[in-house]
DNA sequence: AATTATCTATCACTTTGAATGATGGAAAAC
DNA sequence: GTTTTCCATCATTCAAAGTGATAGATAATT
């Protein structure tokens, strides 16, 4: 059995032929048009004939194209037949794919997850964790069915509805004064780039005149939380992951001011993706 | 449309459940078991069931596994009996992807395609350049159809015929004694990492005491010998790929002793790999 | 009972090839 | 003639797949 033919050309090109024009199809699958020119390409070098023909306003189908198209269409349309098949056949109806940003899937999933179980109990669910920046990527790519993430949130490109108010506080370990962190704090545990709250943190930081503040980069909440606690330096993070630990730890915390403290967490879908109703 | 499902990971499913056991998949897919593990681990939880029963001796499928089995293995024939409606339909057979090293494209398949041109003029090809070590890997993963390397070729994995003899000559501007090109000649100029004739040249140059010689390494056979014709160093090519130019451009070429020099270029397909009889 | 053989799971690391984004040219619309 | 639209090309980036080493579990062998 040879490799067999990889689906993602197959169901590019029968958006291609749909919209006609390959930067339709760019826009209508949420990548660049030069990944459609490669992926048609590909397809092309792989059955051994020109399956468009390019050039004034679009691309037509070849009647190699045309008869591709018929064959093609059936083969996917089978494939994803039986998908749903085994999908119902094993846990109901297909898991719901739902994304979190760290801190969320912390303090606020367990129990809307606790919730959901005891509503649908069939319901699956899997979950993933990232930035903010990387969950909308995964949802713009439909690898994700929705995701928690901070505001704002582009409206034209997502179906956006809040979720959740947090209110940032800065930890750290012992005292301080009113103001914030003692000058010696100089030393900030956050998340890797992509993460919506470091950027607040640090605007926040730099409209104090710290700027010097150094970040040092963290893997997982539980590190940063355990870090601050270790007087490596301080943290960001939502009062709800916060008030787990904060004080069982000699951690103090305190609120950052509004402008950079609060932040809406949406629930996002993907704007084509419907039939999604997720109730809160 | 959400994306269709990976055929890599159905055709793994469908390879486990024929050899009864993960590892058994892996060594007809030609990759490690981690691999196979990791595969049927994101098919299942793609799916939202367990496919198999891991445990005593192997993997054994589950009920959803044989309803799996089913259905996955009529997707994909119906999938691959399309592709071979469109190969036929478009040049008649499906190409024959073969891969050959440099050296070998240009010296030795111009005749060899034109030949297989006149008898089949219906005949494709698709040809790849690469050193040997990376050749041997891509028909090992069935990514060519055969591939010209040198040898010698592990008889375990390959089937591999004879196909050329080649002798491989060192190249440089200028003249130099009978022994070998001029002592400040202290630059070779060769393909990177896995082209083996730049270590049979290795091997040479240190049995000769020229261990200090500098590699530099190039992309392209006529980058290789337009650097050598303008004296950048020497470089060592096969004859046959030499005789075009050397002359021309003023380049003296002398043969490498027997022990270092003489090589024979092998066309090698998967052993699994059968009702290929390519007759030279 | 101890030993060996055979499987799968896990993990840190490497590799690869698909995706991106910027650019160029050609054809059509204004 | 200018602008717009569309596809091809290319260097670069990055995520996902693959590798190789190791652990753990179960069955077979001595």
């Amino acid at each position: 059995m040879p490799q067999p033919l990889d689906t993602t050309l197959l169901a590019t090109f029968l958006t291609v032929a749909e919209t006609g024009s390959f930067s339709g199809a760019s826009a209508k699958l949420n990548c660049v048009q030069s990944n459609i020119t490669a992926r048609i390409r590909r397809l092309e070098d792989r059955l051994g004939g020109r399956l468009f023909e390019r050039g004034r306003g679009g691309a037509a189908l070849t009647a190699f194209g045309r008869l591709a198209q018929k064959g093609i269409s059936e083969a996917l349309d089978r494939l994803s037949s039986v998908e749903k098949e085994l999908t119902e056949a094993s846990g109901g109806a297909a898991p719901l794919r739902l994304g979190a940003m760290e801190t969320t899937a912390a303090a606020r999933l367990p129990r809307l997850l606790a919730e959901l179980r005891q509503h649908c109990p069939d319901a699956s669910v899997t979950l993933q964790t990232a930035p903010t920046a990387r969950l909308l990527d995964l949802v713009w790519n439909r690898r994700l069915d929705a995701a928690f993430v901070a505001g704002p949130v582009d409206g034209e490109r997502f179906h956006a509805t809040p979720a959740f108010d947090e209110t940032l506080v800065a930890l750290w370990l012992g005292g301080g004064d009113a103001t914030g962190p003692a000058p010696q704090m100089d030393t900030l545990l956050a998340f890797g780039e992509g993460c919506s709250y470091r950027a607040a943190a640090q605007a926040w930081l730099r409209q104090q005149g710290r700027a010097d503040v150094q970040v040092t980069e963290m893997g997982s909440l539980d590190a940063m939380i355990g870090c601050a606690a270790a007087g490596m330096g301080m943290t960001v993070v939502p009062q709800s992951a916060a008030i787990r630990v904060s004080e069982a730890k000699g951690l103090t915390a305190r609120p950052l001011p509004a402008a950079h403290g609060k932040i809406t967490t949406y629930l996002v879908s993907d704007v084509s993706t419907l039939g999604t109703d997720l109730r809160i």
